[in-house]
DNA sequence: GATGATGGTTGCATCGTCGAACCTTCTGGT
DNA sequence: ACCAGAAGGTTCGACGATGCAACCATCATC
């Protein structure tokens, strides 16, 4: 492994996360006025219309506390719904409501929006290039939780 | 644009961010218990050893009182120290200490470790095409502030 | 049935960011 | 020279996000 190209990309991805605005906790890909960590969690939810608390912070790398707490917020908000878990008197099963399904739609929207917007600025011959790049680095960037 | 590259994009980009762990705030990448937004602006300091402080906040894209707040931090930790703009009454100008250097050269080794750890899950034949392609994302990012 | 693992919730601490209010200093126009 | 507005900083208050520890209820296992 070359260092030179180490460095490249470290400097490369930071500047990435600056520009994008990752840092920023309320600028969400999505327009709306949406935390972020609420936008994670409604594309998994969404994903499946059910899923167990549980799976979600797998899912999403989180501690079951936060996860809790950002439930909490998500039912406040009307767009998912608390159930028993059947089968397992301990869990609880998210249930996506008719309005988190419209809110999750209108959030997908804005966010292909910021995506489209972003890879508009990438010269087309590397667009390609870019995407499968990015899915890779997912894929590498799994560490043995 | 293909939609379809859009939302792979887009997919793969969120794994990325859960996976690398760029949503824990204190997971910082280099391994020691450093505070994410003050490594980046180590990076920033060091690599001129002394800095404007608007420029600092230019850089990393951050509001002006967050980076009075951060650049507090720094100080406190005696790895920056605050002197007059010479030419400018106004001004803050980020001077890195003796600590202050050792500090961010043992910081940026932990993150090339970190660094090299992701790009050495990346396939031989793609690792090229990666660093690019975070370069290419990198620049695209720049959103006109 | 005890014991330990698992899923959740709540309390506490820390981090990180923004916007607004305010002060000081520079800059440009009159 | 002056005055109005821009620009750099600091402080304050609010919110968002996360983790760990303590605690409770419910499995699961021996």
């Amino acid at each position: 492994m070359q260092s030179a190209e180490v460095d490249a990309a470290q400097e490369a991805l930071m500047r990435f996360v600056r520009n994008f605005g990752l840092h920023q906790p309320d600028r969400t890909p999505c327009g709306q006025p949406l935390p972020v960590s609420e936008a994670h969690a409604m594309v998994e939810i969404a994903r499946e219309g059910r899923l167990r608390q549980v799976e979600l912070g797998r899912r999403l790398r989180l501690e079951k506390s936060t996860v809790s707490r950002l439930v909490n917020n998500l039912a406040g908000r009307g767009w998912v719904h608390r159930k028993a878990a059947d089968g397992d008197g301990r869990g609880v099963l998210l249930v996506l409501t008719d309005a988190g399904a419209t809110a999750a739609a209108r959030q997908a929207d804005a966010r292909r929006a910021r995506l489209t917007a972003l890879l508009d600025r990438v010269p087309d011959e590397e667009r390609a290039a870019v995407a499968r790049a990015l899915q890779t680095l997912a894929e590498a960037a799994v560490e043995p939780s």
